[in-house]
DNA sequence: TGCAAACCTTCTGACTTTTGCAGATATTGG
DNA sequence: CCAATATCTGCAAAAGTCAGAAGGTTTGCA
């Protein structure tokens, strides 16, 4: 009966999980496909301990998967189109906070190899 | 060229507002269409207090629209789908614990009048 | 008119809980 | 031993939750 309550909860606890830029960023960095540590920590410009404790977070929701070669470890989207998703968000931002807002999502969205889904 | 930043720390912004069960409550609570303050405590059974505190956080960033009839405030979703986007998050949610959440999952799902993508 | 009730919003303030992050330490492979 | 990661510890900061009080409107009604 309380199914509301516990599946709303759930979705919550997922929410809070990319209530966070970097990891936001990281997921996208995964959108081309596996990448070890060191190459997100790069691309991000964030330490690697950061991006381990992040990717931790994410493997504990089993939103990646691991693949270990040497003494590399390669991460992967465990569904791929949830860096979809993630970006399908960016039409619930408030756009009347300055235009100029308007302009980065536009940008950023080229620069994630996005279609731009609303043009002009 | 800081977009990415700009855009990833506006969209955690939007994810954290939904990092709340009784908000995403209340938005699977909007699908049916507009409805006052009152309507959705009863249904959410929670103190209209706190619920209008909730709907001023999604007001602030436009998630939702208000409608004055003498003293009613009825609300709506600003993005209709918005609730069916944040259901294609379910399948995002973790199944291996304990498969008695599936269940929850399919009959929360049904509760919120959508039909079940994943038959088997 | 006047007053009370109904509906809703906002403010205040404290409280709990989280969480981001640094730094140290452990682990595994080359 | 070095490189690449993971995990642990601890704290400081932040953030968010929530209850209760108080204020605004609108409606009903005497």
């Amino acid at each position: 009966m309380p199914s509301r309550l516990i599946v709303s909860r759930e979705l919550a606890d997922l929410f809070r999980l990319f209530a966070h830029g970097d990891r936001l960023r990281l997921i996208e960095d995964l959108r081309g496909g596996e990448k070890d540590v060191t190459g997100i920590a790069q691309s991000l410009d964030l330490p690697a301990t950061r991006v381990s404790q992040h990717l931790a977070l994410l493997r504990a929701q089993r939103l990646v998967e691991e693949r270990r070669d040497g003494r590399n470890h390669f991460y992967r989207l465990a569904h791929p189109h949830l860096a979809d998703w993630v970006l399908d968000a960016l039409p619930f931002i408030d756009i009347r906070q300055r235009l100029e807002d308007a302009d980065h999502i536009d940008t950023a969205r080229a620069l994630w190899g996005v279609a731009d889904r609303n043009p002009h």
